[in-house]
RNA sequence: GUGCCUGUAGCUCAGUCGGAUAGAGCACCCGCCUUCUAAGCGGGUUGUCGCAGGUUCGAUUCCUGCCAGGCACGCCA
């Protein structure tokens, strides 16, 4: 049914426009406000129930354009809402506001819409036809994945299930560095540990380096005794290969796939950058000066303009970023997405400018999103991050210490230009007390009563749903969160936000919780089975299929058994 | 110096077209399992929403200034 496209409370937005609309035609409304009146009236689901289940200030937007006070423009709405169906009641509170009751069996038909969903209840049609490119993480091959990495392993792979859900064409993808000095110093470093030698002076000191020169040396022991330059050659290759697939390992054990790597070598090899720079000359921001080869990226805001060849003939880090650009436009997506670090941001101007430079629209072909450091806590202590010092806090460590489910959904459940604290201790000693194990149990919780249900061979499904039955305010309560879950996700869509997924779940299993507390859902004892037993548990699947969409969202498991 | 982010309960943090009595978890106190999972529920306690102005029916939310903390400003990668 169409139903399951416009949800109800889009309904009702959609007869409160109607309400005004015919208010003017008749009379009751000055003409000029029509054009004041907004596309879709919002409607917010009120904190306090005595003020119904959806609630509308509309009255009072429209009181100053229509010359009228607040509440008489709320009482003339309110006499053309009541005769529509779904509404039970229209009362007027304060200062006029809205507050819409409505009628419970329809709100009720929701659990049809969502059982015949399934997976698909959350999903819209928003983004649907854009292509996007889903760049994250994108760490140098030099070493193992920390905890900034981990923050976008999470919420990078999340949004790219939300983007998806929303309709878009997604490719997430990871930029491999592996060009450049730090690539040499790699080499050298490995080189060094395994000969036993110190390590260069801006080579990579942390453990790790000597246990990857290791098992490089136990796969072939003719590595140490290879002439230079090839030997130091060979360490920096195959570290890289050893290194990389590392990452691949970690990342596929914490549920995170990527549908491309790709390399910034092959941008190089594969001529990106020359066609790059032709197209860049084309547009006319690329000038000389100083030997050099300049972007005018200042032409569109950039603080200063950026070198792309230097003035040794070499390319300028800048000019790879900006090949790699242009090379996913060219790959046909409209939309790059870039997650950086924190300590990236002074990059979002050059990054826009350069799209501007290439003839795109830097408001809508790009966009940067900058998460803040992850700070953590041992012991009542800051630890210090420092790759120099070795002092890292790996991926793979904290998944061990806390497992892969609150370890995701630690990171998720805070927007990303939150600065986050994680206190290792309280989630090494107190992992039950993540709010992902309260989401988690309301879905064992349900998934064990409908176990039940079907042994008690209560008449679940479709076919047994009278929605008239659940007229329990706990029922309403319940009926209300599952609402919201499609706007939800597409408010994450929109503004780039899982977290609001992770929010809105804490809500969800807090609401169930309090509907469980309240009403018994399967028959007690010798009761006979009635129409009431089978609504309810046609109302717990419904919710453990919002909650399983929601987790799935996240890429957090949802256990039948806890 | 310039720019970006942050400042909400004892702690970690939610709160985007400006809305009604500012929320959650943790922590602390008191209740609730001989019947669907107590990893739960109910009740109690906790606030100058950094400070000061401005915009208006109404500001934690928008604007300006200030204070505090974090980060960044290379022909490095």
């Amino acid at each position: 049914m169409s139903s399951s496209e416009i949800s109800l409370s889009e309904q009702i937005s959609a007869h409160i426009r109607g309400a005004i609309l015919a208010a003017v035609d008749a009379g009751q409304l000055p003409k000029e406000i029509s054009k004041e009146v907004p596309e879709s009236i919002s409607l917010e689901r009120p904190k306090n129930r005595d003020h119904g289940d959806y609630a509308t200030s509309i009255a009072l937007q429209l009181a100053k354009p229509a010359g009228k006070n607040p509440r008489d423009v709320a009482t003339i709405l309110q006499s053309n809402l009541a005769v529509i169906p779904e509404i039970a009641r229209v009362d007027i509170a304060g200062p006029g506001f809205l507050n819409i009751t409505l009628n419970r069996a329809s709100q009720a038909e929701l659990v049809t819409t969502i059982l015949k969903a399934q997976a698909k209840y959350g999903q819209s049609t928003g983004l649907a036809g854009v292509r996007i490119n889903l760049e994250f993480i994108s760490a140098n091959p030099t070493g193992p994945l920390h905890l900034g990495h981990t923050r976008w392993a999470a919420v990078g792979d999340s949004l790219g299930r939300v983007l998806s859900a929303a309709g878009a064409d997604v490719v997430r993808e990871f930029y491999v560095n592996d060009r450049g000095n730090q690539m040499d110093l790699f080499g050298a470093s490995l080189e060094a540990a395994a000969l036993g030698k110190p390590i260069p002076e801006d080579g990579y000191q942390g453990q790790y380096i000597g246990d990857i020169a290791a098992s490089l040396v136990a796969q072939d022991s003719k590595l140490t005794s290879m002439p230079e330059p090839q030997r130091v050659n060979e360490f920096r290759e195959r570290g890289y290969a050893w290194q990389l697939g590392d990452q691949k390992r970690v990342l596929d054990n914490f549920g995170t796939h990527f549908d491309v790597w790709f390399s910034e070598r092959s941008l190089h090899e594969g001529g990106s950058v020359d066609v790059a720079m032709v197209k860049l000359r084309k547009q006319g921001h690329v000038f000389e000066e100083d030997g050099a080869t300049w972007l005018r990226t200042t032409d569109f805001g950039d603080d200063k303009d950026r070198v792309l060849t230097k003035a040794n003939g070499d390319l300028t880090y800048f000019a790879s970023d900006t090949a790699y650009y242009i090379n996913k436009r060219g790959r046909g997506f409209d939309i790059c997405i870039y997650m950086l670090g924190a300590d990236h941001h002074g990059y979002v101007g050059r990054l826009k400018a350069t799209a501007a430079c290439a003839g795109d629209d830097p408001e809508y072909n790009i966009h940067v999103l900058i998460g803040q450091l992850v700070k953590i806590i041992e012991g009542g202590e800051e630890v210090k991050l420092s790759k120099r010092a070795g002092t890292i806090i790996t991926l793979e460590e904290l998944v061990e210490k806390v497992g892969v489910d609150a370890a995701r959904y630690t990171l998720i459940r805070y927007p990303v230009d939150t600065p986050m604290i994680l206190d290792v201790d309280v989630l090494k000693r107190n992992t039950n007390e993540n709010p992902v194990y309260y989401v988690q149990y309301a879905h064992a919780r349900i998934a064990g009563v409908l176990r039940n249900a079907q042994e008690l061979k209560i008449p679940v499904g479709l076919d047994n749903f009278d929605p008239s039955q659940l007229t329990h305010d706990r029922e309403n309560e319940l009926l209300g969160a599952l609402a919201e879950f499609p706007k939800i996700v597409a408010a994450a869509a929109e503004f780039r936000e899982p977290h609001r997924v992770a929010r809105y779940l804490e809500e969800l299993a807090g609401v169930y919780h309090r509907f469980y507390s309240d009403c018994r859902v399967l028959p007690l004892g010798e009761e006979p089975v009635s129409a009431l037993h089978s609504a309810r548990a046609n109302l717990c699947a419904a919710t453990n299929q919002v909650i399983k969409n929601g987790l799935d969202l996240l890429g957090v498991s949802a256990p039948e058994k806890m």
